[in-house]
DNA sequence: CGTTGATCCTGGGCGC
DNA sequence: TGCGCCCAGGATCAAC
């Protein structure tokens, strides 16, 4: 679910409700979803600390408290939203379980696992359904942070001087393996997942089972700027929900009425009219158009 | 070292 | 209605 536009489409919703709140209390009602391997205190020193920061980097969102970071992972079904218990909780939904018809705000369930209480009431709930989520905690300096990032394997952050061609052209030195595969490989460019990398290749027009290696520099430089492309239009949308992703407030992006080829298997490319294929690369779903993407590249003019 | 495949979870949707 | 099966947006780690 969550890829960069969905977790930037978070952030921007926490960040102006959560910075100077203060950190009442935290309680965890399912263990396996947090990893404290890297902490520096427990998770009660937390409270009383104020919110002073929230950030992103690839699919981690940052919480930067006075003395702690506290980073949440959202995994497949991750959620992350503002509860204010004072507000009545919107019902009757169509699909309770998956949060999918979900608006507004929602009370925590079976699948919360995460409760955040702050001094003025508010919550901040963490709810999973297929607990591939996890919550760490740091302490609040440079070096563990990049520590972290280190061990997590980020690579190249789109939207930062970070992401250059240089940087990006040599992500491509001495592999072979499908584009697809590098591009769900968060160590070349972080933030990217399953439908990002289906539409980047769409919109770059390369064939998804192509060796990294059979690219022209060319064809590198498309994709280089496809992702951004892709990437910013996902966050105009306010992020694509497939299934389960909700912003902070609990409501439905819309990017998936944008989307060119993921999830639309047998329907026309809405470039050329030829049915969209759908095949496995490394055991994800991959969608593309078998003429606007060719397995083999469009000979030199 | 690079690459592939199994695995962790739960729910939804489909065919029978 | 129920059951079995397959699928799902991610990341890690063992094994080749």
């Amino acid at each position: 679910m969550p890829e960069l536009p969905e977790v930037e489409t978070i952030r921007r919703g926490l960040e102006p409700h959560l910075v100077g709140l203060t950190l009442q209390s935290l309680t965890v009602t399912d263990q396996k979803v947090l990893d404290l391997s890297a902490r520096d205190g427990t998770l009660s020193s937390l409270e009383g600390q104020r919110i002073e920061t929230v950030t992103r980097r690839g699919k981690y969102l940052v919480i930067g408290f006075e003395r702690h970071y506290l980073i949440f992972h959202l995994g497949m079904t991750g959620q992350l939203t503002l509860r204010d218990p004072r507000r009545p909780d919107a019902t009757g939904f169509e699909r309770t379980i998956t949060g999918l018809e979900w608006c507004e705000q929602h009370a925590p369930d079976r699948h919360t696992h995460v409760h955040i209480l702050f001094g003025n009431g508010w919550q901040l709930l963490f709810r999973d359904i297929r607990k591939f989520g996890r919550v760490y905690m740091l302490r609040r300096a440079l070096e563990p942070l990049l520590a972290f990032f280190e061990v997590h394997h980020l690579g190249l952050e789109p939207f930062t001087s970070d992401y250059n061609l240089k940087a990006f052209l040599a992500g491509f030195k001495n592999r072979t393996l499908r584009l697809k595969s590098l591009l769900l490989n968060q160590a070349f460019v972080a933030g990217v997942g399953n439908i990002y990398a289906d539409e980047a290749l769409f919109e770059a027009g390369l064939h998804p089972a192509r060796r990294t290696s059979s690219l022209r520099r060319a064809e590198k430089e498309r994709l280089f700027l496809a992702i951004q492309t892709v990437l910013e239009r996902g966050i105009e949308f306010g992020g694509t929900s497939f299934r389960d992703f909700v912003n902070s407030e609990g409501e439905k992006g819309t990017n998936q009425e944008k989307l060119f080829v993921y999830g639309r298997e047998g329907e026309q490319c809405l470039k050329c009219g030829t049915p969209i294929v759908k095949t496995v690369i490394s055991q994800r779903g991959t969608h593309f158009c078998p003429k606007c993407q060719p397995r083999r590249p469009a000979r030199l003019p």
